[in-house]
DNA sequence: TATTATTATATTGTTCTCAATTTAATTTTG
DNA sequence: CAAAATTAAATTGAGAACAATATAATAATA
């Protein structure tokens, strides 16, 4: 059992699929001019609203490098605003606009063209999703 | 049930959890001066020896967008060659040199030292590497 | 055999990702 | 209170990643 053959890689399988699912979102989401990035953000405002940056990172795992350009082109957009808050000018406050609300009910049939692309049983990706979170509670701690 | 829900998605856990893992493999790889694509692509070398561009890209769903620049930095430091190809001129073969070679003593130690940060028991890992398989080649077809 | 089509790689431009640093605001501490 | 430490974003720089296009070589065809 050769260790750095890339057959015996967990790794790799999980890098080489979240990069093809990715690129299979990446038609649908051209249609409501989002990138995936962008669409995964836009599901926190759409839950929240309104969002620190910080609190955003820690939502998706990314960081200011990240998100501050891509904070900006969805304020281009009118999909959000930006502003530092009034209790601490140190955070950046992201809220949701009406349009980024109405931009919602154009995503909404994303997922289920998705699930037209990827067949896995309802099992299998429940415990697919079980075993991802399982590893990134452990990256967390 | 939102399905615009972040925690409702299978997709996030997966991009979130590969990302999590190349930042792993970072402070490991940067010992030995490479980043994870080319980790992946000298495991690919050290197995064939000899490769086509089209052929690496196959191996690792990247195209020659990604590889063109990687391989040429990876020729830099002296761990490939790179040469078309007399019967078909349109092909790249790339070769790994004894420097390259000698570099998997040095990458040996890396699988190990991973292991130490993912905590799965042998079937969980097994489940999920059937399941990345599985969606992998549900992508190519 | 010319022309056309195909194939392989390279290039260009955009976005993402992250480490490291900078800047500014706030908190802690001496 | 003033200095030091901490925190939050922004910036910078490097490497990926990929779509789209370009270039060059080979294969197919009229």
């Amino acid at each position: 059992m050769d260790p750095l053959k890339l057959e015996n890689q967990l790794c790799f399988p999980l890098y080489a699929a979240a990069r093809g699912v990715v690129k299979l979102y990446t038609p649908f989401l051209s249609k409501i001019d989002l990138t995936y990035t962008q669409y995964i953000t836009m599901m926190v405002m759409w839950e929240r609203k309104t969002v620190g940056v910080k609190e955003l990172g820690e939502c998706l795992f990314l960081d200011s490098g990240t998100l501050t350009p891509l904070l900006k082109k969805l304020e281009q957009q009118g999909l959000v605003t930006r502003q530092r808050s009034k209790e601490d000018e140190r955070n950046l406050i992201v809220s949701i606009t009406p349009r980024g609300e109405a931009l919602r009910e154009k995503a909404l049939g994303v997922p289920t063209q998705m699930q037209g692309c990827i067949h896995l049983s309802p099992e299998e990706a429940d415990t697919l999703y079980q075993l991802l979170y399982k590893m990134l509670d452990q990256m967390k701690g």
